[in-house]
DNA sequence: AATATTAATGAAATCGATTGCGCAAAAATA
DNA sequence: TATTTTTGCGCAATCGATTTCATTAATATT
């Protein structure tokens, strides 16, 4: 005799099999698959059994549609190829699954136009909460705010539109940027350059205005000259500085708002003859892994912890969501780690 | 007037209610939204046009469920956060997002256990087709051979279980070694240490078959004393080195079988004195991005042609799932990236 | 004009799990 | 023993979109 004729055997055992196979209904087998109250222990037992025994599939499809709880939430990051955000989706994901939560992430690749679709189809998959950092084109969000209006549970991270009312988790880059200007200032140097993000990002606004307010307070001038905003990129910081270094005295110091520049800065300034930290300190921005190997002086935006604490404050909006709460932004203070690079002065 | 109690509004529009308010079936409705053929062109447009007012939101989950489609691949990897595999899944996912489909990612946190529950999560929500990258717990995977046997196309990369029979792409690490290992002897290093990795993932196997092979066919002694398995982090690179390179003579240069320990030797030798690549060559693995910044000769795996390969290979599956495809293994050329750390030839 | 096509739509089943309501049997109480 | 309470389970509706089949209307053909 041929093996039956299974076709179409892609479909999985599903609760009426089992039902069938037990000769009871549909109910108990999911009301014992779910460990509902209400149920005889021994017909749990005999499902559970069972149920294995079929191969049982669960379809979790089904189950949120009816269920209307898709235990899912959306991720919206510029790219997952960067430390700082692939770190905090880690912490995130982490954190979401212990309490019984999946995550969906999408890239918005720096694209508006992405990050809308990517809102779209998180929507679509019925997520029970949202959470994002803008991309660098964003600067109006009228499916966000919509978003928020619905009353699903949202949070924007490091990266936010301030106008946009909700909830927040983000960084004090103000005053992160200050105390390493003021640390900067404290080593003995005294014209210190700013290699700036484009300004219409939060994050570089704030790491440029704590620079200026640093500078104001210790009794420095700001020059407007000493501030170049193309300055993210290892490229860029290497051009900046081989410009502003060229005539000498123009500058002493570089704070970047980057990483990746004042890296840049570094390696140029070598090649240039100059002396770090004796001549010319720098500072960066982020504590990317490489900062501690170059002792490059960096400031820690401590990942891990914006993950959880943005999981946490998402799973509370979730859960909790009888009471309207009130939009809340959370600021994490990062932490200036002094490394040789500024390391000027021999106190 | 007080605006509508409209109490559980969560609900959002659906087919039906466009149907009311057209006064007309949900079959037109749904049939008009997806442009199907056989459907009146003014009914069409007239409909798009009600749901966009009535500002209606496509459920996904019902479409999903009714259609046996998802359009949404389950990817899994060790952790998010690693350079390596943030580069792939970038690129995966951008390739599948042109394609019309979703990914949905899981860590397994290098848990076996945790990398089996990811399975059964990503199988629950109907993924059409799975990619993954195997823990360093895994050495054997029933739910893997399982997945497999039921016909759902599955692809594993970088880190493979050799023995399962299905698609695989990875990269050659055997002649990525090979041939850094021959490079290093052009460049008059004879005592070449190997900083490895654990020898049951075959990454780490293959490199270090490849590094003997090299030696062998140079006509080298291979002494397992050069080998030292515990090589992979910065930590375990300069605890090696500084018992290795304590002793004179013993070695002249370090093949790491990670960017990470080659760091550490890097650090540790000049701490030691040692001048690189003069006395001691250094190589690593894997390119990540601050190889370049300290001159380091490393390995580069292409990570997103890897990625790319991966998504189209697992679309084919997907899309033509009426052939029974036959497994194949696809392996990526890595390529030596030649720097200062063992220009050691004036050539 | 009568018949054959074609086009456009509707009715209803379906995907698989969940759940409110109700019923019957078992257990507890009077 | 009669009545109330509890326990366990089944029926059927439901979530929202898709899809098969049938039906009507419109158009084409002879």
């Amino acid at each position: 005799m041929m093996s039956k004729p299974r076709k179409k055997d892609k479909k999985g055992t599903t609760i009426h099999d089992i039902a069938r196979a037990l000769n009871m209904s549909a109910s108990t087998v999911s009301r014992s698959l779910n460990n509902h109250p209400g149920t005889n222990i021994k017909t749990k037992k005999l499902v559970q059994k069972t149920a294995k025994k079929l191969n049982y599939n669960f379809n979790s499809l089904a189950s949120k549609l009816r269920s209307g709880r898709s235990h899912t939430i959306g991720l919206i990051v510029p790219r997952v190829d960067r430390e700082y955000f692939s770190d905090v989706i880690y912490s995130i994901e982490t954190y979401l699954y212990e309490k019984g939560y999946h995550v969906l992430i999408c890239q918005s690749n720096e694209s508006f136009e992405k990050e809308k679709s990517s809102f779209q189809t998180l929507l679509r998959n019925n997520v029970e909460g949202l959470v994002i950092s803008i991309s660098k084109e964003t600067t109006d969000s009228p499916i966000m705010e919509s978003i928020i209006a619905r009353g699903i549970p949202l949070i924007q991270f490091d990266r936010v539109l301030k106008k946009v009312r909700g909830n927040k988790v983000i960084n004090d880059n103000f005053a992160a940027a200050y105390n390493a200007v003021k640390h900067m200032i404290e080593q003995g140097y005294g014209r210190i350059a700013h290699y700036a993000g484009p300004r219409h990002i939060n994050i570089f606004e704030d790491r440029f205005l704590g620079y200026r307010r640093a500078l104001e307070d210790h009794g420095l001038p700001f020059l407007p000259s000493l501030v170049i905003e193309q300055g993210v990129t290892k490229e860029d910081g290497e051009k900046i500085t081989g410009a502003l270094f060229a005539k000498p005295g123009q500058a002493d110091a570089v704070f970047a708002a980057s990483d990746y520049s004042a890296l840049g800065a570094m390696t140029k300034l070598t090649d240039m003859g100059f002396s770090i930290p004796l001549e010319v300190g720098v500072c960066g921005y982020a504590n990317e892994p490489f900062t501690e190997l170059f002792g490059l002086t960096s400031i820690d935006q401590f990942s891990s912890e914006m993950g959880k604490t943005i999981a946490k404050t998402l799973i509370e909006c979730i859960e909790e969501k009888d009471a309207p709460s009130v939009p809340k932004t959370i600021t994490i203070e990062p932490k200036l780690i002094a490394r040789k690079s500024t390391a000027r002065s021999n106190g």
